[in-house]
RNA sequence: GGGCGGUUAGCUCAGCUGGUUAGAGCGCCUGCCUUACAAGCAGGAGGUCGCAGGUUCGAGUCCUGCACUGCCCACCA
């Protein structure tokens, strides 16, 4: 049966039925509750889990391609590979996705409740939740689909109260009023990572305050007048002499006219401003912990929507912006406004909505992350910096170790609670009797005072809460699984560097705290070191780069720059995407995505294609003919496991050498793919693909082929089984492109159900071979060198010419033998040795090696030769030049490893050859 | 205020632990519809590796300073 292929690759007529296939087929499990023991080795990927608001973006795809490729590459390796996949509730974010659709039916969520408002979340996480991975589908991520979660599934939730429970047995978990960033937008508290802090021009007001039963005044300086209404104090720094005469005297507060303290504190800075300063113990964190240490009270003047209240005296109901406003006006108009400095500050602002926060004094749930354990060891942030220090948990790049550490080492308690609606209640609950708290993982009966009038905390924890506990709560902790003890830890992770502290510090803090003693769910074998290793969530972290536009300029809506991956994909398809993608991915650099290279790539799987059309050609007219068999081929084809390739007949010179490529390229992507230099893997599979095996290897295969009979039969068997290992070792980079070929490589009845289930090739040094390549490199060289020679005479293209070459027995039997290669691939005619140089014969070219001529009557442009000539003598000189310094050096001698001053010392050899034909050309043509 | 990165061809970028002639894609120039592929084939031009010092037998690669330029973190009013 002939094998039909349009002559244009169409990733469209192709993609979805792969791509619904791998699902179909179910292709991706990871077997663990089936098998016991594979004693295959185990990789483990988990899938940074898109939010239910999510919709792809090039972010996520190349994340996702990056994933596939290493998870890909395990999997035909013969590790049992397990990719798991979710999708995270996204608390905060999902809650304003669905808020926003109510504003437009002119609700807000407290007209609806909190049961009909988490009714409507559901309805739309239903709706719109599996978005990213309906996509991830379509794209061919080879995830096992089979283990997909969702983070507030019910067994998800059981972890997540377990986790708190467990926290708060240990004192790690607690509750208290302190200060905390405040959305009042949102209308919840946020942590410190979800603030983000914008540079802006500013006004530092500076304001007198009165010193109580006197004339004089201090003068205060702030960026927020308004908070002034909660002062409980000033502070002065003790060592500061300005200020020693007014210890122990008080303050006439303005427009409050209450009297607040002066006091003693190292929170006044002598160097700034006038050193003295206001304290508003409710309205900053500084504020807040100086009036702990001087026990002083806490005035609150806003509310939860940054409205003054009550304690805002005539200010009260006004808008904390407004009240600013008035306050500035008042101060003014009653002289105690001092002056308006301009000030550059950097200006908190709510990661969300974009809006500014407000420091709030407020009851909120906390992990103590410094805080030691009772069982003694270390704090969940010293384990987590343990890890990572002594590489247990391993960053590519490694710079991302430095940041981390520094990160972990500077923080602070972890705000977990949110007051909002969507997400993980907390597990608490108040009694109304006896204003106890009980904390379990069920609702419970009663309080331990018997009292049943018990309510549920309101709030909901930190949507990173749970996704810090993924690795192990995806895998049915806190019970024993198959899962969890064969997949735990992870191998890898891969992700964006914008969630480093988010997630990836959250879960190295998790994961060492419930995956080691006493909670883990197996005990762990080995010493309190050997435990702490096998807790870690993932073995390395691979940080992946940022996707920005063709200018470099990062994508965002407001500039309109976005590029949607799957409109790109309908346009080239997904594999050149991808291959875009890969290629683009050097570690710790960002991607300029430009459409040019996706045509490229394009082009690239086209040329797979049309190799495909061609070999597939001459495999059916060698079946038409009888002299092969694709049922024989089929017998003999590689099993997983087997290394290069199984089968090849190394004849002649270019089976040895594409042989040997196949083999060093194999090496060279399993080098590149174990340090994730994915560009580097993706441009050494397209140049084997295209520059060798296309350029080359099939022109000079093309005469055996048509030769028939056992010449072809060999010729045959050879490109096929090349080609088909060179599938295989593009196939992670483009499952798409290559599962279609590799079936019909084998007409449709292939030794497994994918290529992503065959043998990854891998290096096999005996069958690499420096005389092949070596030898091969000189061939390319002759007819090149003719090629050139010829398009500088501007020689009809079909037109065959004699040449003539001057070289040693070794050279010149390497062109005996392979006299047909260069007469078709250099349309030469006949090629007669000389005795002696051709460097001074015309129409010629010198290399180390070889002189070749062209016998051809019109001579090459003299006044061009002779400019060409004298550019490569400089360049040479220059060379040569370096080289004899070099080799001149007594010191290079001795230092320089032995391969390099060998190298050195062979190059200049060559050099004095070159320049040597090179001047002796360049007189004969002078003389003209 | 701390920390991290970048500056290499016209453009966008590679160049891993210092080592023989610094690469790719696109663009550009010349010639080809050669029976797999014009999304192709063959050939070609184009770089004092930001500047100044230093270490070394040897520096695009390591160190110091400078210039320009991104990014992250930060409770100094």
């Amino acid at each position: 049966m002939p094998h039909e292929l349009p002559k244009a690759y169409d990733p469209a007529a192709i993609e979805t039925r792969w791509a619904e296939y791998w699902v179909r087929e179910q292709l991706f499990t990871a077997e663990a509750s089936k098998t016991p023991d594979s004693g295959q080795p185990v990789f483990t990927l988990l899938l940074p889990p898109p939010n239910v608001t999510g919709r792809l973006h090039m972010g996520h795809m190349l994340n996702q391609t990056e994933m596939d490729i290493i998870v890909r590459w395990h999997r035909m390796r013969g590790f049992e590979t397990l990719w798991l996949p979710g999708t995270d509730h996204a608390g905060i974010a999902t809650q304003m996705m669905v808020e926003r659709q109510l504003a437009t039916e002119g609700k807000k969520r407290r007209d609806l409740g909190r049961q009909d408002f988490l009714k409507r979340v559901w309805e739309w996480k239903e709706q719109y939740g599996g978005a990213i991975l309906e996509q991830m589908r379509r794209l061919g991520a080879s995830v096992d689909w089979g283990r997909e979660y969702f983070t507030m599934d019910e067994n998800l939730s059981r972890a997540v109260r377990e986790a708190f429970v467990r926290l708060h047995e240990e004192g790690l978990v607690y509750r208290g009023n302190y200060i905390v960033n405040w959305c009042p937008r949102c209308g919840t508290a946020i942590s410190d990572l979800e603030v983000v802090h914008e540079e802006t021009q500013g006004k530092l007001w500076e304001i007198r305050y009165p010193v109580a039963g006197s004339d004089e005044y201090v003068v205060v300086a702030t960026t927020r007048p308004e908070t002034m209404l909660g002062d409980t104090a000033v502070a002065v720094n003790p060592r500061d002499q300005r200020y020693t005469h007014l210890h122990g005297k008080k303050i006439r507060l303005p427009l409050m006219n209450r009297e607040i303290p002066i006091i003693l504190d190292e929170l006044a800075n002598p160097e700034f401003g006038t050193g003295a300063v206001k304290v508003t113990p409710a309205h900053d964190p500084n504020d807040f912990a100086a009036g702990l240490r001087h026990n002083l009270p806490q005035i609150t003047v806003m509310d939860e929507y940054a409205r003054m209240n009550e304690n805002a005296g005539p200010y009260a109901g006004h808008d904390r912006f407004e009240a600013r406003e008035r306050i500035v006006q008042d101060l003014q108009e009653q002289g105690y406004l001092a002056g308006i400095k301009d000030h550059q500050l950097a200006i908190g602002k709510c990661q969300r909505c974009k809006t500014v926060v407000e420091p709030r004094v407020s009851m909120q749930w906390f992990v103590a992350v410094n805080k030691k354990p009772g069982h003694g060891g270390m704090s969940m942030a010293e384990a987590a910096i343990a890890v990572v220090e002594k590489g247990y948990v391993k960053f590519t790049p490694e710079n991302y170790k430095t940041i981390y550490l520094q990160w972990m080492q500077n923080i602070h308690d972890w705000c977990i609670s949110r007051q909002l609606w969507w997400g993980h209640r907390i597990p608490a609950w108040y009694c109304g009797d006896c204003n106890e708290i009980t904390v379990a993982r069920e609702e419970p009966k009663a309080c331990k005072c018997g009292s049943t009038r018990l309510t549920q905390d309101e709030d909901v924890l930190d949507t990173w809460f749970s996704s810090g506990l993924l690795p192990f709560s995806a895998m049915e902790w806190p019970n024993t699984s198959p899962d969890l003890a064969r997949y735990y830890p992870t191998s890898l992770l891969i992700t964006g560097f914008d969630i480093l502290f988010f997630w990836v510090a959250r879960m190295t803090m998790m994961g060492c705290h419930f995956m080691n003693e006493p909670h883990r769910p197996t005990p762990l074998a080995g010493d309190v070191e050997a435990r702490l290793r096998e807790s870690v969530p993932f073995r390395e972290v691979y940080i992946h780069s940022l996707v920005n536009d063709a200018e470099g300029q990062k994508m965002s809506k407001t500039k309109g720059n976005v590029v949607d991956p799957i409109e790109t994909i309908e346009r080239f398809g997904t594999d050149a995407v991808r291959f875009t993608l890969a290629a683009m991915a050097a570690p710790g650099t960002n991607i300029a995505f430009s459409e040019t290279r996706t045509e490229s790539y394009r082009a690239f799987a086209n040329k797979i294609w049309n190799a495909a059309r061609f070999i597939f050609m001459n495999v059916d007219r060698a079946q038409q003919d009888g002299v092969w068999s694709l049922a024989d081929f089929a017998k003999i084809a590689p099993k997983p496991g087997e290394v290069g390739l199984p089968r090849f007949h190394t004849a002649d010179l270019e089976d040895r050498w594409i042989l040997s490529r196949f083999n060093r390229v194999s090496q060279e992507v399993h080098d590149a793919l174990s340090g994730y230099r994915f560009h580097e893997a993706a441009h050494v599979v397209y140049h084997f693909f295209w520059g060798e095996f296309c350029d080359w290897y099939i022109e000079l295969v093309k005469p055996r082929m048509m030769a028939g009979g056992n010449t072809a039969r060999i010729a045959v068997e050879n490109i096929v089984s090349l080609f088909e290992g060179a599938l295989r070792l593009l196939s992670p980079f483009m499952p798409f492109i290559t599962e279609e070929i590799w079936h019909a490589v084998y007409d449709g009845k292939p030794p497994r159900r994918s290529i992503a289930l065959a043998a990854y090739p891998q290096a096999d040094a005996s069958q690499m071979s420096v005389e092949a390549e070596t030898g091969m490199a000189i061939l390319q060289d002759l007819i090149v060198s003719v090629r050139n020679v010829r398009a500088e005479l501007k020689v009809e293209p079909k037109a065959k010419l004699d040449i003539e070459i001057f070289a040693d027995d070794p050279v010149r039997n390497l062109v005996e033998q392979n006299r047909e290669a260069l007469a078709r691939l250099a349309n030469v005619n006949s090629a007669t040795f000389v005795g002696e140089s051709l460097a001074k014969a015309s129409n010629s070219r010198s290399t180390a090696r070889f002189d070749v001529r062209v016998v051809y009557e019109q001579k090459i442009d003299v006044a061009a030769e002779l400019e060409r000539i004298g550019k490569d003598i400089e360049k040479l000189e220059r060379e040569q030049g370096n080289a004899q310094r070099q080799l001149g050096n007594e010191a290079f001698l001795s230092k320089a490893p032995a391969h390099v001053v060998e190298g050195i010392r062979r190059r200049e050899g060559e050099i004095k050859i070159l320049l040597e034909k090179a001047r002796t050309a360049l007189t004969e043509l002078s003389a003209k």
